[in-house]
DNA sequence: ATGTATGCAAAACATTTGCACCTGG
DNA sequence: CCAGGTGCAAATGTTTTGCATACAT
């Protein structure tokens, strides 16, 4: 049952926090937008509005629940906060997302901040490629 | 004089462009957003309208004169394309941005593309921190 | 001249906010 | 009950588009 992780953080638990957190987290996988949700919760016969959808995400991220990522196209995309951080590969095909870490480039990152004087909070690694599928398709 | 660029990568060299890509190349260590060379504009006494700003960056960026980012913040900025690929050290207190590439980054990244059967196109890396200057002021 | 580029205003999106009403503890 | 949460609609900020006019070649 979700209302317990959600009175964790501190967070009331009412119906669309509970219900926007089990689609995240039955959406393990993908890495969803704040529209997608919202259809997501529509489509479960739920009836929250979409601003209902931006606020709990937004709460969600401040609380530590959620990552919100900024990949290309203008929009932002959250994720289930799983505590291991990691980075992304992104098929620029058909959009699939693999998460991956690598120790090697961690501890570059924390030396070239270092170098540079900067106290590292945060980072994105992003690489986009074209996945094994995709790359005999000619388009 | 810009008009011969723009002519290499097949594009008419008018007023506005040529202007934009002044401005572009002026504030080299900057990333801009659509507004702020928008601005610049004005400043020049050059009277062009905000679409034209957007519609010729993304002509520049299709044709590989300037890079697009996404930064955090929902809006994107644009930079110079040197030719050499670099990584970004953003100051989340400042947002100064610092340019750099690392090898043994770029190497293990081709090497976990490859690992995962993807054929690499791109990559943002991009470390968040906080610059010397700000590390002791406590907001 | 003539097809392309531009300016302006309006449209299209993504996201946020104001406010009256509803709900969880 | 009562503070905080929600839905709706309207506001905001960014980027795109339609269309009549202006410009580079």
């Amino acid at each position: 049952m979700s209302s317990s992780e959600l009175k964790n953080v501190g967070l009331k638990a009412t119906l669309p926090r509970i219900k926007i957190l089990e689609i995240m987290q039955k959406n393990r996988a993908d890495h969803m937008r704040a529209e997608e949700v919202y259809q997501a919760l529509r489509e479960g016969g739920e009836d929250v509005g979409l601003a209902t959808v931006y606020r709990v995400l937004t709460q969600f991220e401040d609380a530590g629940l959620v990552i919100r990522h900024h990949f290309e196209g203008g929009h932002a995309v959250f994720e289930l906060n799983e505590g291991h951080h990691h980075d992304h590969l992104v098929c620029v095909k058909s959009g699939k997302v693999i998460e991956f870490t690598d120790p090697v480039i961690e501890e570059r990152q924390q030396a070239i901040a270092k170098k540079y004087g900067f106290k590292m909070t945060d980072h994105t690694l992003i690489i986009y490629g074209v996945s094994s599928e995709y790359q005999d398709n000619e388009d």
